[in-house]
DNA sequence: GAGCTCTTCTTACC
DNA sequence: ACTGGTAAGAAGAGCTC
């Protein structure tokens, strides 16, 4: 039986059929209805051939090639057919031989195979299976199509597949084409939660697990008690309850099933507790468990429903927008949603009264309605990613940004002709590592003081403009001079490299230049007509324009090329030196420059000169590359370094004409310092750039002395939050955040890198030399160290501040000029 | 064990 | 190991005297 329906692909998996590869891609067809098509995928990948190879010759290849048979336990691999193409490799034209195999899974060994002379490359056998797929049949994730083909109802083709797979329609695909008016697609998002008596993985028991959606609020739990909510259902043990946890996730049908960090807890605590009563957590529209995908983080994986860790998507593809200083559920959900989770003493289950019992429900539901409202939140920028990039919201959600600008390279290479570069061996990655590091931005050295009318002058996405304008990519790069070549020294430490690119534009330069553009284009449409979906396309390409500077820098990238990005730094150097110049010697006075923007004194400039000199700069400009005006600031602090008498680079507090502050690198901004020195640190730089003078900032200061003398501290504000970065094994330096973190795993905690550790510094009885051993928990008993918060908290944090005024704060705390300034 | 430099470590900036 | 280099600064490690 034949039909023809519009379908959206959000699923993508694959499976054997008699020896052959087929693709199975779960969607939704207009009608909301659960679709699965079943199509055929032709494997392939490319033998490029050595330039000049007779006719002759390529016929004997081919025919050798045709030979190559592998034999496997459970089938046997042939060539199916050869096929010879014109195609570009990197940028140069080359003749490739195109190898279709019997099953992808013997890509790998058919290549082998291959030791030819003439065969100089073999490329794409190392692409994933649905990714050459979406290449291939264009079928991409989350766009919309018509498809036809014929349904399948209770076939045997396929081993059947049809009646274990839990959808409305099952198509075995014939037709594929776009659909030129896209019909509204809203996900169905369950987000879930659970609770358990222990941290480790399936220890103990799950004590409750919550679920929510636009039509369901619920918890499900396994303990009986003498109250609860109406939202609560209770089950006679843990089985009965899981069972029902999978039933509802059949009942409610969702596209994504959303969880925070449920790959590292709830999915596979889950899973545990499920084998440990024989239960069947099947999950998958196929009836199959969760598969947890091996790697440094482990993925659980859903056939049908994508399960998606919004921690895993926030912490690679946003957290450098958030001011969240952990990815915690309660910062992250408090920043965006302007709501955190309920307060609850976590205790073990056994030890709960009645009014606990529900607070322990409530809070167990709103970190699932939380993670409703994040998904919700963040769905236009899964969207969106996902359509850019090509690649299915599975992996969109757990992708690097590194990754994510491969993948669109790769999805894009057709429009060039190109063939795939392959990823880098083990070994390579490894001679990659070693290499020396190349010269990197220019930091300019500032000279103390408080300025006055200040502007900001910054290079719009200047490496990706660099990029772009001078064609700096492993396609174009060339180590030796070449005749209409860009020559770009490299060189460290007063050494010449000279390095050399090909003036004719590579596909890599050419899709950046595209990201730019439509980045500029939809930030302009976003202006105009505002929408989520538009702002998260806009940030989407900006996001893809900035990793691709650090991408060809990085060791595992398939385009890797150090020279590439070593030489976009030297011309973003030399950009920034000649801007200084220029603006110096228009009579302004430059004060600070970092990477891409200059800081600068108007004197007796006024914004219009300012706005027409920047439009003359402009016009001196190549290419793409584009100044704009950061903004006006009123006033500007830059302070001394801690151990010398330089100006301290990275750290400076502006405010501009409306009194907003802008500070950077200062400890206001640090979260490994307490809030007691970053709150008093602020205060006293905006009394500072509010009056133009340290009058009132003093008086902050001696205040907060005082407070600290009198024990006035609130406990809270004098916690110190680090992070750890290693396994604590591996410390070779045992540093006060350690000693935390070892202190609560005494306590049969677990700790984990990426944790931050919260601790403070207390009072000793003896007489301690080192920080670290006066290091106390939140909980312990114990009062906070005077000294140590005046002389290792407070006094850093405003002592270069107070000293562009010429006084000296450390000898008022140590009491030399008490007679002056009795009060402190 | 005071006083110094060097190393380790974290977190910022762009 | 999962984009790059530059930089500040705390605290421990390791040394000398």
């Amino acid at each position: 039986m034949n039909q023809e329906i519009n379908f959206i692909p959000l699923d993508y998996d694959y499976f054997d059929w008699q020896g052959k590869n087929y693709v199975k891609i779960l969607g939704r067809d207009d009608k909301g209805k659960r679709v699965c098509l079943i199509d055929r995928f032709e494997p392939y990948f490319w033998a490029i051939l050595k330039e000049g190879t007779s006719d002759k010759k390529i016929q004997q290849i081919q025919d050798k090639i045709k030979k190559i048979k592998i034999k496997g336990m459970s089938r046997i691999t042939n060539v199916e057919k050869t096929e010879i193409h014109n195609k570009n490799f990197l940028g140069k034209p080359v003749k490739a031989i195109k190898i279709f195999i019997t099953n992808y899974k013997d890509a790998h060994p058919v290549a082998d195979h291959l030791g030819m002379k003439e065969i100089i490359a073999r490329r794409e056998y190392d692409l994933p299976l649905v990714t050459h797929y979406i290449i291939e049949k264009k079928l991409k994730p989350l766009c919309w199509y018509k498809i036809s083909g014929e349904i399948l109802n209770n076939s045997q083709e396929f081993g059947g597949i049809d009646s274990v797979l839990e959808v409305d329609t099952c198509i075995k695909v014939e037709k594929i084409s776009e659909l030129s008016d896209k019909p509204a697609f809203q996900p169905k998002i369950l987000a879930f939660d659970i609770e358990a008596d222990e941290f480790e993985i399936g220890k103990g028991e799950i004590v409750m697990i919550s679920l929510v959606s636009n039509s369901l609020k619920k918890v499900l739990t396994c303990k009986k008690t003498a109250k609860k909510q109406d939202y609560v259902e209770t089950f006679k043990d843990e089985a009965d309850m899981l069972e029902a946890f999978v039933n509802i996730v059949k009942e409610q049908s969702p596209d994504l099933l959303v969880g925070y960090f449920s790959d590292g807890f709830d999915l596979p605590y889950l899973r545990a507790r499920a084998e440990h009563n024989k239960v069947k957590l099947s999950l998958g529209l196929d009836g199959r468990q969760p598969a947890f995908a091996r790697g440094r983080l482990p993925s659980a994986q859903l056939f049908g429903i994508v399960h998606i860790d919004l921690f895993r998507f926030i912490s690679s593809v946003y957290s450098q927008y958030l001011q969240s200083e952990t990815l915690s559920l309660n910062e992250v959900s408090s920043e965006l949603l302007g709501e955190g989770k309920k307060d609850f003493n976590h205790k073990h289950s056994s030890k709960l009264d009645h009014q606990e019992w529900l607070e322990y429900f409530e809070y167990n539901l709103q970190d699932s309605i939380l993670t409703y409202k994040l998904a919700e939140k963040f769905w236009p920028d899964m969207l969106e990613l996902s359509k850019i990039v090509q690649e299915p919201l599975f992996e969109i959600a757990r992708n690097t940004m590194a990754q994510n600008v491969e993948n669109y390279i790769i999805h894009n290479l057709e429009k060039y002709n190109e063939i795939a570069e392959k990823h880098p061996t083990h070994d390579e990655i490894g001679e990659r590592m070693q290499r020396e590091k190349y010269e990197g931005a220019f930091v300019f050295q500032p000279t103390a003081a408080l300025y006055e009318n200040l502007a900001i002058f910054d290079f719009t996405s200047m490496y990706a403009s660099i990029i772009v304008t001078h064609n700096l990519s492993k396609a174009s790069f060339s180590e030796k001079k070449q005749p209409g070549f860009l020559e770009v020294d490299i060189g460290k430490d007063k050494k010449s490299h000279k390095v050399y690119f090909s003036s004719k534009p590579s596909f890599f330069a050419l899709m950046l230049s595209e990201i730019i553009e439509k980045r500029k284009k939809y930030k302009a449409e976003y202006k105009t007509h505002p929408s989520a979906l538009t702002f998260a396309t806009s940030n989407s390409y900006k996001l893809l324009a900035n990793a691709s500077y650090g991408y060809q820098g990085f060791f595992g990238a398939r385009y890797y090329c150090v020279e590439a990005a070593a030489a976009t730094a030297a011309l973003a150097r030399e950009f920034i030196h000649n801007l200084i110049e220029k603006i110096n010697k228009q009579d302004y006075k430059v004060i600070y420059a970092d990477t891409d923007g200059v800081s600068f004194l108007l004197q007796d400039k006024t914004k219009k000169q300012t706005f027409d000199f920047l439009k003359q700069l402009n016009k001196q400009l190549p290419g793409i590359m584009e100044l704009e005006l950061e903004d006006f600031y009123k006033r500007g602090l830059w302070v001394t370094k801690r151990t010398g008498e330089f100006g301290a680079k990275k750290k400076y507090a502006l405010i501009d004409e409306k009194g907003k502050l802008k500070i950077r690198g200062f400890e206001t901004v640090r979260r490994d310092w307490c809030t007691l020195a970053r709150q008093l640190q602020n205060k006293v730089l905006a009394s500072i750039l509010q009056d133009g003078n340290e009058t009132s900032a003093l008086e902050i200061i001696k205040e907060t002395i005082k407070n600290i003398k009198e024990r006035k501290i609130d406990k809270k504000d004098i916690m110190i939050r680090t992070q750890l970065k290693k396994p604590l094994s591996e410390y070779k330096s045992i540093m006060p955040h350690v000693v935390a973190a070892q202190k609560i795993k005494e306590q049969g905690k677990p700790i984990d890198i990426g944790m931050v550790i919260e601790y403070f510094i207390a009072e000793t009885r003896e007489k301690k030399a080192l920080v670290r051993e006066k290091v106390k928990l939140p909980d312990e008993k114990g009062e906070y160290n005077i000294k140590y918060y005046l002389e290792h908290q407070i006094l850093p944090a405003v002592e270069n501040i107070i000293e562009v005024f010429n006084i000296n704060l450390k000898e008022i705390i140590d009491g030399k000029r008490q007679k002056k300034l009795g009060e402190f």
